[in-house]
DNA sequence: GAGATGCTTCGGTTAAGATCGAAGTATGAA
DNA sequence: TTCATACTTCGATCTTAACCGAAGCATCTC
């Protein structure tokens, strides 16, 4: 019964709950040093180090040495999503890590996924760009219409430039804690860097969430309306 | 930095490599005892007992007791699409558990996935579908146009009585081998067990592997062209 | 150059859990 | 009732690997 690729390999790795927190850590889409890793994961830096060469060679992370530096990001967007995705079967499971605390509402409401915009606000985006046609659905599938095209001109984003890229423009994301999809892709990127351009939204050093500004936070609601 | 579901805890279920054999064979849909499942993890049926009661509580197995036998069967298809993902990931690392033997080639021609068609017959059935417009696709998304159900119909497959079920209709699942999408969903599987109730198609006892009839292969590939 | 910072390697300890033998429970067959 | 089969539980062993202290290497600053 020997068959097909080694699953357990890439399970344990993410099954060890530091490297698991810096797999998670990592999701948030900044690239971070071995020492910032460390202390996501709650261990020594020594220990981390052997932790991030073993997720190296399993082919999870990638790293870029700068100066006295060394970054690491996840391998790619195929990791990412295994991540999310993790995250949404382990929600759906009752495997929470913690008590839900002061952080957690705020991390509901906004959070980065990657490098795009999750939880309610990022599904209401995306339900707002579907009832207005700009965004056609199909099960998990997703399209960019003619009228949402010229639409997201208006907002400041080129469509046919990220059309160009050879990444998927749309591509719908699994929210653990909606339960729901929100849009990722370079659309979905492209969006959430719009917005913190603007001047709309902003990082929360340290973690995922995202804060709006109350202006900010006015203007994206009125450009993504909710159908009642 | 304890943020969101804990995917360490699942991580950790597939990382043995005992139980991701185990999970590995239940992919193949078919619901086994624990005695087979010690078999496919190569191990004795004291320690798969251990290990299927921290899979069920895990939340990826369920069982059901049939007179002495308890049968246990992936939880549902989320589990099934979370392993098959990760074999895709792994098969792009190149974490394999075996060198190329006589059974691969088989394995990657069909097989069964969780209880839909996949390997090579699996992706030209999807993609002759989607050429002759019987299904349509925007990226991952996948729904059978008014044409393709009059289509299937003919085949001997009722697209109205499928819809009623909760289950989604048409869903693209990654295959490892291929590379490419496949058909799965409740269209997906009505479509394989049509094949094999017709006589085309069989599956061999203690693998993944469907095995075509010469007469159902020639039926199977004048039914799904390829585009030259 | 001297010193500080970021990270890796080495070595030894320790804890977790995978494993199996043996014995116990439940179900079915004779 | 008696025996066989399917599975679980208990107890003990043993391997794996996570962990950190200490020392070493590389790079930057001064």
């Amino acid at each position: 019964m020997k068959e097909g690729p080694d699953i357990a390999q890439i399970g344990a790795l993410i099954g060890d709950p530091a490297r698991a927190n810096m797999l998670a850590a990592l999701t948030g889409g900044r690239a971070l040093t071995a020492t910032e890793l460390a202390a996501a994961g709650g261990i020594t830096l020594q220990t981390a180090s052997a932790h991030l060469s073993k997720l190296e060679t399993g082919g999870l992370l990638t790293q870029r040495k700068q100066g006295r530096h060394r970054y690491f990001t996840l391998a790619d967007e195929a990791v990412a999503r295994l991540i999310e995705s993790m995250m949404g079967l382990a929600a759906s499971r009752g495997h929470l890590r913690h008590q839900p605390g002061p952080k957690d509402p705020a991390l509901r409401k906004a959070r980065i996924c990657y490098d795009h915009l999750a939880g309610d606000y990022g599904v209401r985006m995306l339900d707002s760009l579907v009832a207005s046609g700009s965004i056609d659905a199909i099960g998990d599938g997703l399209a960019v219409t003619a009228k949402g095209e010229s639409q997201l001109q208006c907002i400041g984003i080129d469509v046919g430039c990220l059309k160009s890229s050879r990444r998927p423009l749309c591509r719908s994301c699994l929210d653990w804690s909606e339960r729901r999809a929100h849009l990722a892709g370079s659309l979905g990127r492209a969006l959430l860097s719009n917005f913190m351009e603007k001047g709309w939204a902003r990082r929360m050093p340290e973690s995922r969430s995202v804060i709006f500004s109350p202006d900010g936070e006015r203007q994206f609601l009125k450009l993504f309306p909710l159908e009642s």
